[in-house]
DNA sequence: GTGGTCACG
DNA sequence: ACGTACGTGACCACA
């Protein structure tokens, strides 16, 4: 035996797997074996391990009396018990995954865990070291000492509760811990098979251990305990008896082990990455993968053998690490920028990763506006310096608030990623690897996250992680060029996102000039009409409320004034604007309602809102277009979002009054695609009558009622084309007749009916929304007409929903995303445009099918005449485009 | 943090 | 029989 302070760690399998299968949601890697009790037990074990670093470490299992091998029974005391299958296929999984962790694991025929376990704790502090136990069993309780510590799982394993012999004779009325056998022995316990004596709960038996200590001397003295107690005591002595024994800990298993064999000294990365890998652990794997920080080089491994020079860098911190830098600059190809936040308009940056093939430096970034960095910040700005990174258009935003230039920007992991699959749930770089099987990285959140559990501490962390970053980006970047060339996405990469990420950052730094007054008034206009709102609303509930309480509304109108109540939602009744214009003929409060909600709608997310984002260095609004959300191709808006600026109600679209040219003078010009939707729908449907219709400039919709309803365009009134119109978007959205008759307000009978009359005048539409399902089915995809996938792999789900949502997800996504693909397209054109007629028009926004820019008023002819060409040239279909252009003082009048 | 609601294309 | 229109982002209330 070793003599060194040992600090022994034992962990009693059968019971904390037990409570991580009953207290974690179900969970099955994708060869549908559960998984749920291995993940929990794993948690726990890490969670224990990190808390009290032992040096010696065994798992022990049951073994003779229960045991889980078996067909999913359990041999219980007295007889054999069926386990739930999905625990009992769990033990291999664990008993392996343990081994992965180069864990001792024991179990000895005739024994339990727990007389292991309470052998080896009276052994480790006999010998004078100190023992932790680990389970879910409150019985171990009685093992405590001064030298042995017990931990219970909580929350199911989530937690851990520590017991000393302290803190359990303050939770135990002053019991010590062998009193919890005698506790034991006098309230039993039904869990465990073990009776105690009837009548006797956990009050009693506490009070009678105060008074006499133990169970013998409880029945020595049971003549002495009156009433009902006494009764029971005395004619049930045997079983209490017998339930101390059951539940004493056997603490005299013969074992020849030594210490030797549970001496524990970390696990091995490659091991037991392998392993978490194998049971789809991704996030334990991340969590476990810890950087030997201060040693220049990260440490650990896992799914591949890790090029070591990836991970070489330099802290760039003086003078000598400068001039090494500088001299290497002309072989760098890669950078990171690390920096707080979410939106890069107002994130500071933390660090600067600038890479060659052979090593990363680091540069913080307070440095980045130095004198010394003058050669690096050529670097950054060189057109000719190709660079890779990951959110390159984030990092062109960050550099900028320190008036630094990012230019070259070639290959981005993010956006070539979002190409290969746009749904992803989890783009981030740790995600990224862990789907190429490449050595992860921490998580972001684990290095800066709040309450992250493994975060790393100091500036060595953080430069290992910008490392390990830079190194990880390095590893995607070819794979990841190679897939989307493999995929027919290289020109819709290199020719169309790539390039449009440059122009976004610029249209983003540029922003649009948004007049603050013109808010200002216009929100004091909305606060007269929603103060009347509110006091008409009170006064005719008769009280005063919350009308932005949904519950308190629901309560108000459905219980108060007994309105009939409608659809429900998951939390009480729905109070919807479908729900409440129904109820409208019943009460006037419920218009007034309406307008409440338009108003406070506009209030604080237009006027509010907007004012806070308007800069008071320039009076602009710097939205952020992001290029790797939207599942279509499409972009979006964010901080704020730019793209949903009322104009449907005339009191909302007055807030575009807020929008002007950021020059004296200058104009805003929009221009909108016409029906683009549509007319890619009959480019890629090949449907002669829609083609023949957008050929022949008619007006769409009338065109759609005058086949639909079969009659001549002077017959068809304003509400044919409403419907027709509502068919028309039903068709683009993935038609069904159950959404078509909500939206019109018609039978699902009559709704079908339009559809079937529609696809019956259009069959070329017929057949598209047929090919396009079954391609769904045979590729597992769909695909624009620039090649931009999205996966469906719900496509041959079996579940009714999930399958028609993916059905009119594949309708859909070409339609939309190729209308996407469309705009872009005219966007890098634009751009280009602008850039060779030297015009000092600029592009401002984009919104899906509309651009947005400012015009001095010399080029106002220029540009009324480029810009919609430009739209319409973007990309040759078999239809024509169109794109109407409006020009006004503010975006408003650009109607 | 989640759900309900509503603004846009 | 199943119970949905497609794609987003922001705000508020409430746990």
């Amino acid at each position: 035996m070793e003599t060194d302070k040992q600090k022994v760690l034992l962990i009693d399998g059968n019971s904390i797997v037990n409570r991580a299968f009953y207290a974690m949601p179900p969970l099955t890697n994708s060869s549908g074996l559960h998984t749920n009790a291995v993940f929990g037990f794993t948690t726990m074990l890490l969670k224990v391990i990190e808390e009290e670093k032992p040096t010696h470490l065994l798992v022990a299992f049951d073994a003779g009396k229960i045991t889980f091998r078996h067909e999913g029974y359990a041999e219980y005391k007295g007889g054999r018990q069926k386990t739930p299958p999905e625990l009992s296929e769990q033990f291999p999984l664990l008993k392996e995954l343990i081994g992965a962790f180069s864990i001792r694991q024991f179990e000895l025929p005739g024994y339990e865990a727990d007389d292991i376990i309470g052998t080896l704790a009276r052994l480790a502090e006999e010998q004078g070291q100190t023992a932790t136990i680990v389970s879910g069993d409150k019985d171990m309780l009685q093992l405590a000492s001064d030298g042995v510590t017990v931990l219970l799982t909580r929350k199911g394993v989530s937690e851990v509760e520590r017991f000393t012999p302290d803190e359990i004779a303050r939770q135990y009325d002053g019991l010590t811990p062998n009193q919890i056998i005698d506790l034991k022995g006098l309230m039993g316990d039904t869990s465990d098979n073990i009776p105690g004596i009837p009548g006797i709960g956990p009050k009693t038996a506490l009070k009678l251990l105060a008074d006499y200590g133990t169970v013998e001397n409880v029945l020595e003295h049971a003549d002495e305990i009156k009433g009902k107690v006494g009764d029971n005591v005395r004619s049930h002595a045997d079983s209490a008896r017998m339930s101390k024994k059951l539940a004493t800990i056997f603490r005299e298993v013969p074992m020849d082990w030594t210490w030797e064999q549970l001496a524990w000294s970390g696990y091995e990365a490659d091991k037991l990455a392998a392993g978490l890998r194998k049971l789809e652990f991704k996030s334990l794997i991340e969590r476990l993968d810890l950087y030997a920080a201060g040693t220049g080089a990260a440490g650990g491994s896992g799914a591949e053998a890790e090029p070591a020079e990836l991970l070489v860098y330099q802290a760039v911190e003086n003078e000598a690490a400068w001039a090494k830098l500088n001299g290497d600059l002309q072989a760098a190809d890669l950078v990171i920028v690390e920096s707080h936040g979410d939106n890069p308009h107002q994130s500071e940056g933390i660090a600067l990763a600038v890479a060659t093939p052979e090593r990363s430096y680091i540069v913080s970034y307070e440095q980045l506006t130095g004198p010394e960095a003058a050669k690096l910040r050529e670097w950054l700005a060189d057109e000719g310096a190709a660079k890779t990174g990951y959110d390159l258009h984030r990092a062109e935003l960050v550099l900028a608030r320190s008036g630094i230039v990012l230019r070259g920007q070639q290959f981005d992991v993010q956006l070539a990623a979002y190409l290969l699959d746009p749904t992803e749930a989890d783009p981030s770089l740790a995600g990224l690897l862990q789907r190429h099987g490449l050595r992860t990285i921490p998580p972001d959140e684990a290095v800066y996250g709040k309450g992250a559990k493994f975060r790393l501490p100091g500036p060595d962390a953080l430069r290992a992680h910008l490392a390990a970053k830079a190194g990880a980006v390095r590893r995607l970047a070819k794979p990841l060029a190679e897939e989307l060339d493999e995929s027919g996405m290289r020109t819709l990469y290199y020719e169309l996102e790539q390039p449009l990420a440059v122009i976004l950052a610029g249209m983003e730094k540029l922003g649009i000039t948004t007049k603050a007054e013109a808010l200002e008034e216009l929100g004091k206009e909305f606060q007269v009409g929603i103060e009347s709102m509110m006091a008409s609303v009170h006064r005719h509930a008769g009280m005063e409320f919350n009308i932005g309480s949904t519950k308190q509304l629901g309560e108000v109108l459905f219980d108060k004034l007994g309105l009939p109540s409608g659809r429900k939602t998951k939390t009480g009744y729905s109070t919807d604007a479908e729900v409440l214009e129904r109820l409208a003929p019943y009460h006037e409060i419920v218009q007034l309602i309406l307008n409440y909600r338009t108003l406070t709608k506009l209030q604080s997310t237009y006027i509010e809102g907007l004012l806070k984002e308007i800069r008071p260095e320039d009076g602009k609004i710097h939205t952020f277009f992001r290029q790797t959300i939207a599942a279509t191709g499409r972009l979006s808006s964010q901080f704020p979002n730019l793209q949903n600026i009322p104009i449907r109600l005339e009191e909302g679209r007055q807030i575009r009054k807020a929008f002007v040219p950021s020059e004296a003078g200058w104009l805003i010009l929009a221009a909108d695609y016409s029906q683009i939707e549509l007319r890619v729908l009959a480019h890629i449907s090949g449907d002669e009558g829609l083609k023949e219709a957008f050929r022949n400039e008619m007006d769409i919709h009338t065109k759609t009622a005058m086949d639909v309803f079969g009659v001549t365009p002077e017959q068809v009134d304003s509400n044919m084309r409403r419907q027709a119109k509502a068919v028309n978007f039903g068709i683009v959205y993935g038609i069904s007749d159950y959404g078509l008759s909500q939206n019109l307000n018609i039978t699902r009978k009559e709704a079908g009916d339009f559809i079937e009359q529609y696809l019956s005048a259009f069959p070329g539409v017929r057949r598209y929304m047929d090919d396009i399902k079954e391609q769904a089915r045979r590729d597992g995809y769909v695909t624009t007409l620039l090649g931009r996938r999205r996966y469906l792999p719900d496509i041959k789900a079996s579940n009714f929903n999930l399958r028609s949502f993916a059905e009119r997800t594949a309708m859909n996504t070409p339609i939309q995303g190729t209308a996407a693909d469309i705009i872009k397209f005219a966007m890098v054109r634009m751009d280009e445009a602008l850039k060779s007629r030297k015009l000092r028009s600029r592009m401002l926004l984009q919104v899906h099918d509309e651009l947005v820019f400012e015009v001095p008023p010399e080029e106002l002819e220029t540009m009324k005449a480029i810009v919609p060409a430009i739209m319409a040239e973007a990309f040759p279909l078999d239809v024509p485009l169109k794109a109407d252009v409006n020009v006004g003082t503010n975006w408003y009048e650009a109607k």
